[in-house]
DNA sequence: CAATCTTTGTGCACGCGTTCACAAAGACAT
DNA sequence: ATGTCTTTGTGAACGCGTGCACAAAGATTG
């Protein structure tokens, strides 16, 4: 989610819901591919499928746009692929920094799709010195002294954070310093940054929760849960607790694992690398 | 979004708000970088203000688990941590397959925290021949044709898709026929799946689009914007670029959908810039 | 031109999620 | 014990998002 709640009392016209905002790239995608076979029109009820939405949504979504359909036929393709172009802002070139060029930040950089909506990778960031200067998806890897001249140079104002959680918040507070107003972070970290700035973050680790969470619920449906429900575990004394939760669950190897490791985290003894892999942030991992 | 809604009227107890669920892996990463740093207890303040949440929130949100917290003190970490981990469904191991290691998906696979919260990597698939064998994060890859022998005897129900657009359908189909319930997708399309599968997406390109519709407006509050703003461009913009086509996965899926696929006419009559590096996928008229 | 048919655009109701605000529960001091 | 102080747990109000259902708009046909 995005930090910084600008109060818009709803100004009408200007005021399209996040929610909205949110289906359009998924509208434009499934209009692309029409455009592509050449469908000159669209119903609502078709494009809601191929988006996979409701069709009185997507119809209600559009409204916000203004009323580009016509009754009884439907939408015009190439129209709606442009006004939503326009209005998602990508019309225009948007050049992006990435910074953090290691498994997933060199994935990025290879990312064709990147590029291919009017998104450009503007330059590579990272703070390892014998990355600088060593071509990544055919761009050279910048040093990170060099992270506010990049910035100011070319104008970027969406950045891409893909480094260990321990240095997002810094590098975010760089980007934001440097003028960057748009970021997409990678890092599990709950970055703060000031109003105006916009920040969303893909966090594999948290859907991979929540599916566990349904999943569990999937199974367990006819199982004993009543059983543990109300189970409390010893609590009294503070750290009792602690002997609990299973012991190190990570660090060796994955085929040398000892099997069930519950809930890995809450571990004190810490290891070199911290739970997530990277190297324990001050505040969350 | 996780499909498949189940009618749940609050039954009371068993009623855990989606919104709820969400941001419980979020809390415990934050409680879990309290527990490491030894803190017995903390109170919603705290622990909302880490989490990046109201502490009104997060209070409502461990309402819905029981009263877990004591008045005048606030939470006992080690205990919240366990709670919720059980509640996650994290107190058990999920194994979990990765389909097309390509780019993303070898990231993904070396990606430690990936393995750190119970979710261990059982296997890797991709569909490239050169690639069967060889080892990518200490694991070796294996032939797509093994697919379903491999979910049936690891025994894994949740998939993570990392393959190009136009694969995505068919290997969430041969996923959910082997057995698989929970599936991350990558690609940037719209899965169907029957009920009782759960899909939740990761997609790049929508995450950046939506920055930039933000961006957009910080920066054209005072644009020209009322120029084009009914200009209505050629509204018979006649066949486009279709050549490339492809006929691509066939799924028999109960209301077909799929579609991706480059931008290509942000602008009428502007050339693609590119495809996603994905084969374009086809819906049905 | 009138009748019919298709599909949009939206008023309305409903449910979910968020936030406020506060009574009550418990810790802690005296 | 009694009083004070802190913090939880939640009732209630509010706002947003969703989906139904339908009148109106326009295409199409006779
Ligand atoms: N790999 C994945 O699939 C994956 C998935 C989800 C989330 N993540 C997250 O993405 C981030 C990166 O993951 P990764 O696997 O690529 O890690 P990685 O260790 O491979 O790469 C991190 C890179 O960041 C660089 N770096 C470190 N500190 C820096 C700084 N202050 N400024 C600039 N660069 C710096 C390092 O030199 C390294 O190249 C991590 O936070 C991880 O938790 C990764
Ligand atoms: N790379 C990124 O940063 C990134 C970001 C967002 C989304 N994505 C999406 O993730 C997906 C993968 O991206 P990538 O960059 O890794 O692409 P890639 O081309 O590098 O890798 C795709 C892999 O999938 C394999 N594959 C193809 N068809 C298959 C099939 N039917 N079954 C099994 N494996 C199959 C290929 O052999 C290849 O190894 C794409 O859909 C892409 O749009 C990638």
């Amino acid at each position: 989610m995005a930090t910084g709640r600008t109060h818009r009392p709803a100004t009408r016209s200007r005021g399209i819901p996040e929610a909205t905002v949110a289906r359009l790239p998924l509208y434009l995608r499934a209009l692309t591919a029409l455009s592509e076979r050449s469908v000159p029109t669209v119903s609502s009820e078709e494009l809601a499928a191929a988006a996979g939405v409701n069709s009185a949504k997507l119809r209600k979504d559009f409204s916000y746009l203004g009323s580009y359909g016509t009754r009884g036929v439907g939408y015009d393709v190439e129209y709606l692929v442009y006004q939503i172009s326009r209005e998602l802002g990508l019309t225009q070139d948007w050049p992006v920094v990435i910074v953090g060029i290691g498994n997933l930040g060199a994935a990025l950089a290879n990312y064709g799709g990147f590029a291919s909506r009017g998104f450009r990778v503007a330059a590579l960031i990272d703070a390892d010195p014998a990355m600088a200067g060593k071509p990544v998806a055919g761009i050279p890897v910048q040093h990170t002294d060099q992270l506010e001249t990049i910035i100011h140079d070319s104008g970027v104002s969406i950045g891409v954070i893909a480094t260990p959680a321990g240095a997002a918040q810094q590098v975010c507070d760089r980007l934001v310093a440097a003028g960057v107003t748009s970021i997409l972070n990678f890092a599990p970290t709950v970055l703060s940054v000031p109003d105006g700035v916009d920040v969303r973050k893909v966090d594999l680790s948290i859907e991979l929760q929540i599916l566990a969470f349904h999943e569990q619920r999937k199974n367990g449906e006819e199982r004993d849960e009543r059983a543990d429900r109300d189970e409390r575990p010893p609590r009294d004394t503070g750290q009792a607790v602690a002997a609990t939760v299973a012991p190190a669950a990570e660090a060796a190897g994955p085929g040398a694992n000892a099997a069930q490791g519950p809930v890995a985290g809450a571990v004190p003894g810490a290891s070199p690398k911290g739970p997530d892999g990277d190297v324990p942030a001050v505040m969350p991992a």
